[in-house]
DNA sequence: TCAATACTTCGGTTACCGTCGAACTATGAA
DNA sequence: TTCATAGTTCGACGGTAACCGAAGTATTGA
């Protein structure tokens, strides 16, 4: 009767308010510990423990033991994006959050999706690099072209270190408040990090959002800006 | 404490056995009524109302009442690619459906997604209008050419007709089971009918199998081949 | 070795929600 | 008008699972 994958039992582990709190928790790509999970999802530690290894058995989350401390970080962004595609449907049938504080503001200009920057300014990198060719969609791939490799190592990102690991160099994450892509995969996260160390910004402990410099907002206008 | 749209309703609502054997039977693009629903669910009358019900609350699903009978469609290409993504997910985790019958290879190959063609040969056609410059990628947005309107209209497509439509003519989907775009929007759809209506292939009624004629097959190839 | 912290497991309670059947409404056919 | 079919609403039942606190395990630090 049924054709391809069952939905429902990952959907349902991703229904529960307190799991849905932790995996949202987890988006800014951080590892949290279960005590600050507990804390983040509303409830007892003990109950976060359950969902915790709930989520773990289900490979939506991935734990690492470090001394007494264990952390939890999303198992991939493959399911960063998914949870990003169900904020989007959740947006746009207005079951926003109750509370729309000034950070909602802010989360639309710049906020941390996993790993990497998205909102409008991700989505501004993004554009911008593909209008001057250092990056090129290939299906739905993108990948740097041979002067997006100059830009990246001039703007001092060691592509060669990248394309160790495991995880793809560029990926394409649909931006939920923006609704086009932004720049995801290590080359992403790399370009975050790289801006966090040049003081052009820092996130913001405790949220998503992503806090620019009076500096970083000339800087990056100036590298990326449309005009 | 919370960022961004509450996920948990929506997942939640998606998470019931019941409302997603119910989704996922509406992800052919057919509507169908409540009493087909509640037989492809597994669950009574009353129960399937009710379900339905929070579906259409929740703009998953919509309504349209034709004499005594009330059919029930997907409300967007959005609602359908969620799904597909959710897919995506269960797969990798090896969540695949307990019965793995003759039909789930026959649905790795061709299938329908929603309105339009997906599985290996949506993906190869996808690739191939790429390939020969007929759609071209910018950023998430894809595009026929002048040369891919020609292609289009030759192919027996009102494009005037499609483009006075509210729906996007050119969409990308990203394919469950082959993990790459495959062409969705409004011309996906006409595509996909056309191919129909030439008798290359037909849907498999009840389930979301896509049958390939041997005619088909060979027009396919010689269309979009990639020899 | 003892104490403190971090987490897990267990037991018991509670509350929600999916389920069905039966009664009710609406539309269409005879 | 009467009957039949399609769908909705209601009430009652039952099972599942979220929740907490307390006891148990593990790791670190004194």
């Amino acid at each position: 009767m049924k054709e391809g994958p069952d939905i429902s039992q990952i959907a349902a582990l991703i229904g529960d308010p307190a799991r849905a709190n932790i995996l949202t928790a987890l988006m800014d790509g951080r590892a949290l510990t279960a005590s600050e999970l507990a804390e983040e999802a509303g409830v007892g530690l003990s109950t976060a423990s359950g969902h915790l290894s709930k989520l773990t058995d289900a490979d939506l989350v991935s734990p690492r033991k470090s001394g007494r401390h264990k952390y939890f970080h999303l198992a991939d962004a493959e399911v960063a994006g998914v949870l990003e595609a169900l904020m989007g449907l959740a947006a746009r049938r207005g079951a926003t959050r109750v509370r729309t504080g000034p950070k909602d503001a802010q989360m639309q200009v710049a906020r941390v999706c996993y790993n990497h920057l998205a909102g409008r300014m991700g989505v501004q990198m993004y554009r911008s690099l593909l209008g001057r060719d250092l990056l090129v969609e290939d299906n739905e791939n993108v990948a740097l072209t041979a002067a997006g490799r100059d830009f990246a190592t001039g703007f001092g990102i060691d592509l060669a270190e990248l394309e160790k690991g495991r995880t793809l160099l560029c990926r394409t994450c649909l931006d939920w408040s923006e609704r086009r892509n932004h720049l995801a995969g290590s080359l992403g996260r790399a370009m975050l990090t790289r801006m966090e160390d040049l003081g052009w910004m820092h996130r913001d402990a405790g949220s998503r959002v992503i806090c620019v410099t009076q500096k970083g907002k000339a800087a990056f206008e100036d590298m990326f800006g449309s005009a």
